[in-house]
DNA sequence: CAAAAGCGTGTCCGCCGGATACAGTTTCTT
DNA sequence: AAGAAACTGTATCCGGCGGACACGCTTTTG
């Protein structure tokens, strides 16, 4: 009925960004050479994002940083979605080799991981929703399910394992994005938060008691805020490790 | 110099968030009665947002929605912005009534909390970025710190911990949320994932192979797939639990 | 009974993603 | 060599978006 391709299945709406990211585009002969790339266009949009968040990328700013029409771009790429897909695989990049151990390498590739958000913050906001992951995306799903490979976890716990510690990154990385929030420009992730949530605690303590008593402790105490950030994925991997070790 | 409130302090854009959020809004006494009210509007932005996703929110729909011209809204909200902010407040609820005892409290909590993403997925998409907590919002936070008080956790501990559960909440919304991808319509987190991955690991297993395998044991075995959505969170309690016994 | 304040509307603007038609360039086929 | 075919970048146009602004109308206050 529908000429098209048989390649839907799964992927509804996204084909478009499936043969994008994973299908081999080769060059056609006829025709003038292209004067631009995917590769290019898709840097260009990722600089706009880093500098000015996924807001500033829109396809006449792509184009006019390009020297081009907005509409040259849809001859390398069917829309914007696709085009953020691209932008998103790119972004991540290589996924990182890891150190051995599974432990010391799920903590190396969320660190590798929280850099990335670091770098490009408009990924927290890019990847939501349903997505088609890409090769980069799926070299680093791969990066994580093998470090732990050898630990005695079933496949799906596998799996499970890496969208916590995925998880975790994100939120962690979503918190410490914050900070573009006032002129105090804290670096921790934590203080930001703890600014945050104290003007609004003001005059409101009762309401929110536990809040407001975890939080004058945590001011009280200034040691504890470094290792605010390794606390959750510690945790994490004990649970992880006590899990393992039961198990097996 | 900037004859303002003097309310800016850590909110730099978002203060007008902050006032419609928490801000005491009573009613001036002169001029027309007002036809709406931010509840009413907010509630019929919701309504379109739980039917059609964030996209389907637009000023002229909400407004269309009430037979009204769409720059009546601004009347009652600054901007899209600030709408959006009173959606998610709304849309998170009251935050839920916890039983006894930390581990079952914070089970329950995250229980209630996927409900909530699951009932609007939108608010996946909604809430990244630099953003500030509703009375609702910090309500649930509360909630779950509270869970906590009695645990030995420090108060930075306390809050690290929230953000890793609901950062995990968050993250297997994520993937539940992929369901709207294709056809198959399936309800199981997991099973979505294996299908959207399997799609994309036929013929690339060897690039891929951690994955592969992984996903393979998981189809061979169907019987872990019921607690997929448990494992993360259990991990993350026990790693939490381990702490507590061993620092306290 | 004004004056003031607030409400809803109509008009206008710039920007967005995208469809379509077109002219120029390159390559393949005859 | 000469079309024909395929591909390039461009120009024009559209509907929808968030939002600024000016206006007429309604209600309360002096």
């Amino acid at each position: 009925m529908v000429g098209e391709d048989e390649k839907r299945s799964v992927f509804g709406d996204q084909a478009g960004s499936v043969e994008l990211l994973w299908g081999g585009r080769e060059r056609p002969s006829r025709g003038p050479r292209p004067a631009l790339s995917l590769e290019l266009i898709t840097r260009t949009a990722i600089a706009l994002a880093d500098a000015g968040g996924l807001g500033a990328v829109s396809m006449q700013r792509v184009a006019g940083e390009l020297d081009f029409t907005k509409m040259s771009l849809y001859r390398y790429v069917p829309g914007k979605n696709e085009l953020v897909a691209l932008m998103i695989d790119s972004a991540m990049g290589e996924p990182p080799q890891l150190p051995g151990g599974w432990r010391n390498g799920l903590r190396a590739w969320a660190e590798t991981l929280t850099a990335v958000y670091h770098r490009h913050p408009w990924l927290l906001g890019a990847a939501t929703g349903p997505r088609v992951m890409g090769p980069n995306e799926l070299g680093w799903t791969e990066a994580a399910v093998a470090a732990l490979a050898d630990t005695g976890l079933s496949g799906g716990e596998q799996l499970d394992a890496v969208v916590v510690v995925s998880g975790h990154v994100r939120a962690l990385a979503q918190v410490s994005a914050s900070m573009g929030l006032g002129s105090a420009r804290a670096t921790e992730p934590e203080q930001v938060m703890s600014a945050a949530l104290n003007e609004l605690l003001v005059g409101r303590a009762d309401r929110y008691p536990a809040v407001a008593a975890a939080l004058a402790a945590t001011e009280a105490d200034a040691a504890e805020r470094d290792r605010a950030d390794e606390f959750g994925l510690e945790r994490i991997l004990d649970g992880l490790e006590a899990y393992m070790g039961g198990s097996r």
